[in-house]
DNA sequence: ACAGTATTTATCCAACGGGTTAATTTCTCC
DNA sequence: GGAGAAATTAACCCGTTGGATAAATACTGT
């Protein structure tokens, strides 16, 4: 239940919306709005957090950007670490929520698979925070997850999910392997977020802008090819169909 | 050339390493090692950015690590910043040098590619830090690599690599498929690294110890097998080749 | 309208952390 | 054997930062 409809106060100074309301309380300095600041602060924690790691955060700098004082972030979460795991379980719980309404059990099997492998380019592309969250996460050796009983009880459907699709793609004939569901969610997790989260380095290294249009959608093509090739062994047809609208722009790269 | 003959001193006190030698220059307190303190530093701070990130990191603690003094990181390399880009462009160095005594050129196409994924992913179990300073750099956005023209000329020699093999499996007959190399390199880079470098969360979301022998047996092996099947096209075949030596263990994983 | 509570602001502070300054010690070359 | 340079230590500086305390203000039920 959100406070949503109350008016939004920032640093302590209320926005006078209608002139009149605000006239009649003539000395309002700030209005109550626990829900709406919690969220606030969780947002601006998110931001923070993912653009500058868990130690690289600034408590001040969420505070800030919360429009909130900073008593306000151990008042309403807790301390650094609290917030810091808050917002990581609200990260958890997001992209979980959007696996389960993703359903591929009327697709057939290379069909589930390659929206799958959308799902989770375009998840990625939308929510970058994730992969930043999940990095800093890791720099820790998961600590703070380990601790979330909230996390470790979210399990993603996708594994179940694919293990089903493997089996109904195998028993059709489209799949040629019974591949272990963890492994390939694994895989196509790793294509996609690889990617995307070192997409600054390696645009360094080779010389190109990864996150151009075009690159973007070469890569996807590139990875939905690479893991229905594998499945299915049908690797010319696929990549071919699969870049198809392309017509095979001239390769950047030179060569000696 | 390394100062690696010299006495190493630890934390102002001389290791008494002969005592008659010691005695002999009695008030001893420290010897001289400059090239010898550059590398314990540069270890150190590898160790320290590695283990924390760039934020994370104390300058005092690599210090202490290196048994020196705080002064020396900036008389010897610089202020916190150049040492962490003097640790990242030494990391590149060192994979860029392997890379380079791995020469693949006599292989055939599939042993190739096959020796190629083996490589990057023992290189990352046996080199973890490497792993955390890329994602460290990427938080903030290459910011440092981008300073660097000793890194931005170090090319890796597998994109040229990969794109021969490639050419050479698609002539024999051998792949099906002309990928992109970078590309390809990429998604072999990827497959290793975010197994690996998102352990400590991934063995949390399945419950299972992710860096046990077996699992990263299998894991190696599913790597195998998912490339070279979509490059040749034969899945069936190779999955089953590659993970030969194991009598299908049963799936930890239930399901409803 | 008023008492009590929930929410928010205003200040403060002790520890930390990167970086610097100045003195000390060892080495090298004449 | 000693002067000058190179390497190293010791001590300090000061802005930052996470966190805490206490006072003020808005809301709620009666």
């Amino acid at each position: 239940m959100r406070g949503a409809a109350r008016m939004i106060v920032l640093s302590g100074r209320a926005i006078s919306a209608g002139t009149g309301l605000a006239k009649a309380k003539r000395n309002l300095k700030w209005q109550r709005d626990p829900e709406g600041m919690r969220l606030r602060i969780l947002e601006a924690a998110k931001q923070e957090f993912s653009a500058h790691g868990l130690a690289g955060a600034r408590v001040d700098r969420i505070a800030a950007k919360a429009g909130a004082n900073k008593r306000m972030l151990y008042y309403h979460v807790g301390k650094k670490d609290d917030l810091y795991l808050a917002v990581l379980e609200g990260a958890y719980e997001k992209i979980r929520g959007e696996e389960r309404g993703l359903d591929l059990e009327h697709l057939d099997p290379p069909e589930a698979i390659k929206r799958l492998i959308e799902f989770t380019w375009n998840y990625f592309l939308r929510n970058p925070e994730f992969l930043s969250l999940l990095q800093t996460e890791n720099l820790v050796r998961a600590k703070h997850l380990k601790r979330s009983n909230k996390v470790k009880s979210m399990h993603s459907p996708f594994v179940e999910m694919i293990r089903t699709v493997v089996r109904r793609g195998v028993e059709s004939g489209d799949f040629q392997v019974a591949v272990d569901p963890v492994q390939l969610y694994i895989s196509i997790a790793a294509l996609c977020f690889f990617y995307l989260s070192n997409c600054a380095t390696l645009s360094v290294v080779f010389g190109r802008d990864l996150l151009a249009k075009d690159a973007k959608d070469e890569r996807l093509a590139h990875m939905v090819g690479l893991v229905l090739a594998a499945l299915t062994g049908r690797s010319a047809e696929l990549f071919e169909i699969v870049k198809a609208p392309k017509p095979r722009a001239a390769q950047p790269v030179k060569m000696s």
